[in-house]
DNA sequence: CTTTCCAATCTTGTATGCAAGACTTGTTGC
DNA sequence: GCAACAAGTCTTGCATACAAGATTGGAAAG
């Protein structure tokens, strides 16, 4: 717990810290975060951490349990495509409300294409995981709309929870092609062509999800003590605990 | 203030019957929200009543002025702008993601429009306010997603305010016809269609705004001691105080 | 050995108390 | 008459205290 929620200084906020720990995958779905706890951990009272729980919960990323404690949402399937929907409407509705990229503009993408790619060839899976959210962030902020902007983080946010639930494998290369080619499109001023490639490319990252899985309650156990992920050790017994 | 807010049962929540006193422009941008007032016309402590608040700014409905209170946000001409263009993005891309209608659907938006109707014959202001923000919602409510339903909720309510402060005449009539063009171009299916009527109906309303105007801080105590609207009070001197 | 029940413990829900900043208003000095 | 000032009042900010539900662990009964 003490990694996951670095001892960011009180100034930037409890709930951004929290989000930040959330965008960067440093947190999973469904853990506990106990006012006492968090208070604690930032030097403050319950009072304020209740607040910033307050906030988060309107924001969809935390859901509290009635006298039981505040637990990082884990999205059912149901909630995961409707993510992706609410996605998918607003950055293609946004993208075809665009009508010309500044210089500036490109070169905010290029750059962070960049990134994408010198963390792909480092293998930085954390730091990957919260540029892939951050590229569709960076479009929102290239209209100058902060409002879709909180929206869109928001989202994404949540999408990296479901993701860390629902996806088996992570297809780095293939979701950094999608942003080349929305990017691509864009400098063309082909917005609408923009638009098209980042509805498929949600649909691609939203079909490569296995909603049939169920969040595993117990995968953070699980994986504290090494078993198989999954179902593996739930149907087959252990060796030497035969039973008929 | 006590009819602002009416004295609506605790189970509901704090924060719906604000929501719904501004949906219904019962109450007007800048009124002051003092903790220990709302607290006690809910017969609760303060607490509950800041944990209201605190989940009405993140849905950008109030704001904090440090120690001074809280207020019902009076959105400046460039937010305002920002709300019209992402309700402009995110309904326009909804509606162009609608595949069809179904015929609970239709019916919905037919007893809509017919409720408009009857406002509009009555007169009703306070209740065609409340039903030109809804019809937006009811769209977004046949897409079945809850998500995009609560974010267009909370922009409308932004839109009520907006119009509170910026717009000098409300056409009711002309924001009627927009709805129904658009309820029968989904009819027709033509969801592409419905979009664009939707963004051009989005505009006309905008346009109509005068986003020079400034909010007037004296607004509610010039309306009660029923002086003249705006400015002709600060320019010319009360009758019988003539000073050269 | 298994099941049931109860007490101890831990958690949030809510109210309250105190501190500190902002505003108001009356007063004082000019 | 007017400006500067200061005390008093009102507000939120934050911490703490206590109540009540949920969970857990163990003891007792079958």
């Amino acid at each position: 717990m003490q990694d996951l929620l670095p001892q960011q200084n009180d100034q930037t906020g409890i709930d951004e810290a929290i989000v930040s720990a959330i965008l960067s995958a440093r947190i999973r779905p469904g853990t506990r975060l106990g006012e006492s706890e968090v208070a604690s951990l930032f030097g403050v009272s319950r009072t304020r951490v209740r607040e910033a729980m307050m906030r988060l919960e309107q924001r969809g990323i935390v859901k509290v349990s009635p006298r039981r404690g505040w637990f990082v949402v884990e999205p059912s399937a149901e909630e995961a495509m409707m993510v992706y929907a609410a996605r998918r409407v607003i950055e293609a509705g946004l993208l075809r409300s665009m009508e010309a990229l500044t210089e500036g503009g490109r070169d905010t993408l290029h750059a962070h294409l960049a990134e994408e790619k010198l963390a792909i060839a480092a293998g930085d899976r954390q730091r990957l995981t919260c540029l892939m959210g951050d590229f569709h962030i960076r479009i929102a902020e290239l209209s100058g709309n902060t409002i879709l902007v909180e929206i869109l983080r928001d989202l994404t946010a949540r999408t990296i929870l479901i993701s860390l639930i629902y996806q088996s494998d992570f297809h780095a290369m293939q979701s950094h092609l999608g942003h080349c080619r929305i990017a691509a499109a864009m400098e063309e001023g082909d917005f609408l062509k923009a638009a098209e490639l980042s509805v498929e490319h949600l649909d691609e990252v939203e079909t490569g999800l296995d909603l049939t899985r169920r969040p595993d309650p117990l995968a953070d156990l699980r994986h504290s003590l090494s078993l198989p992920p999954q179902n593996a050790a739930a149907s087959s017994n252990a060796p030497g605990n035969a039973k008929p």
